[in-house]
DNA sequence: ATTATCTATAGATCTATAGATAATGC
DNA sequence: ATTATCTATAGATCTATAGATAATGC
């Protein structure tokens, strides 16, 4: 029964990797540590040699759906060195991204759940967000120098906002509307 | 035991009226029936008289918060006529609304937890967000009348954007950040 | 000897239903 | 006679813990 240390920390790696996209697909409280660890193909009772708490994992879940938001945003960029800025917007915004909750933007997915979480899991948002800004920053500095802080937090809020906003519609063509809008408006802001 | 048809209706109105505002403070699934039914000074064996299943109280409740909000617009523009969207945002993307989630936008408030639920809440939140476009609609064609919904869309996106920013990190100065710099980018938007 | 995982369970809570009660509405 | 609300409960599920097991690590 008993796994190598390694092993070990390898299961709780899988633990928080697949947290991190069932509790963006359902919610912090939409699923039980049963079918957590079922999902990491282990059972409920391994749960406490690893977490403290079932709040403790939202934390690590949060922190490492942050980070790999990062990568996304990294992929997009890659080989678009003309306009990376674009890039994130055209996947960010995109219908695509709008069906896909599980591996989609956790700030969009887990929002409102975050803000009713204890400090541990807010901070695993703000640092992931400090990352998303200055990857913002770096892009908007680089061709307009004007306020580029300001302008990358204004525009990730019209991103998050649009996505939520294309989320809670039924709509498809609503949906669309906030996504076409919000890169209409970014495109703008940032050269301005 | 029995009470009168009105004060059934009552009761039923009191019940949407305390779902909506607890919905928004601990989420669909951070509430029972038990203790949203005690909220309205009833018991939990009243509630499937009055409502098919906790969906369906979600539903209403949400109709219903996204009806309020509309009504807070409305009352933080009034003898405002000459900046109505300044008011709207001066009151939207402040620290007190940030603050108070219970009472606040339920967009930012239950939009990732709407997201996951089924059609009937989509439907309410989508006819709130319309109600909310409208507004903001008027607010841009008098002034400045190129692509009002276009921009309305863009606006609101922002602004949820924000707010729900704002209430995922810890540090106050980055959340204030966040809304100074949507306010920023709202006034130039909506002039542009 | 230590410990990661397992099975089993305690105790709380959740949604939904059943049956009793007592007041309304005809 | 009807029915809004009450108390009580069924059945499921949830977090967390306890004790057994079997493999690791010294």
């Amino acid at each position: 029964m008993r796994v190598s240390r390694s092993q070990a920390a390898e299961n709780r790696e899988t633990v928080i990797n697949v947290a991190s996209r069932l509790f963006r697909e359902r919610g912090f409280d939409g699923i039980g540590l049963k079918d957590l660890m079922k999902g990491a193909g282990l059972t409920q009772g391994a749960f406490y040699k690893q977490f403290v708490s079932k709040e403790d994992l939202a934390a690590q879940a949060s922190r490492r759906a942050m980070e790999s938001a990062t990568h996304r945003w990294s992929a997009a960029t890659a080989a678009k060195d003309e306009d990376p800025l674009g890039a994130v917007i055209a996947f960010y915004l995109s219908m695509d991204h709008r069906g896909e909750k599980m591996d989609g933007c956790p700030i969009v997915a887990l929002g409102s759940d975050a803000a009713r979480q204890g400090m541990d899991v807010k901070a695993s948002f703000e640092a992931g967000i400090k990352e998303h800004l200055e990857i913002l920053g770096r892009f908007i500095a680089e061709t307009h120098g004007e306020d580029a802080d300001g302008k990358a937090m204004a525009i990730l809020a019209t991103m998050v906002g649009a996505l939520m906003l294309s989320r809670v519609v039924n709509d498809p063509d609503l949906a669309r509307g906030f996504l076409d809008a919000a890169t209409h408006q970014i495109n703008q802001a940032a050269g301005a």
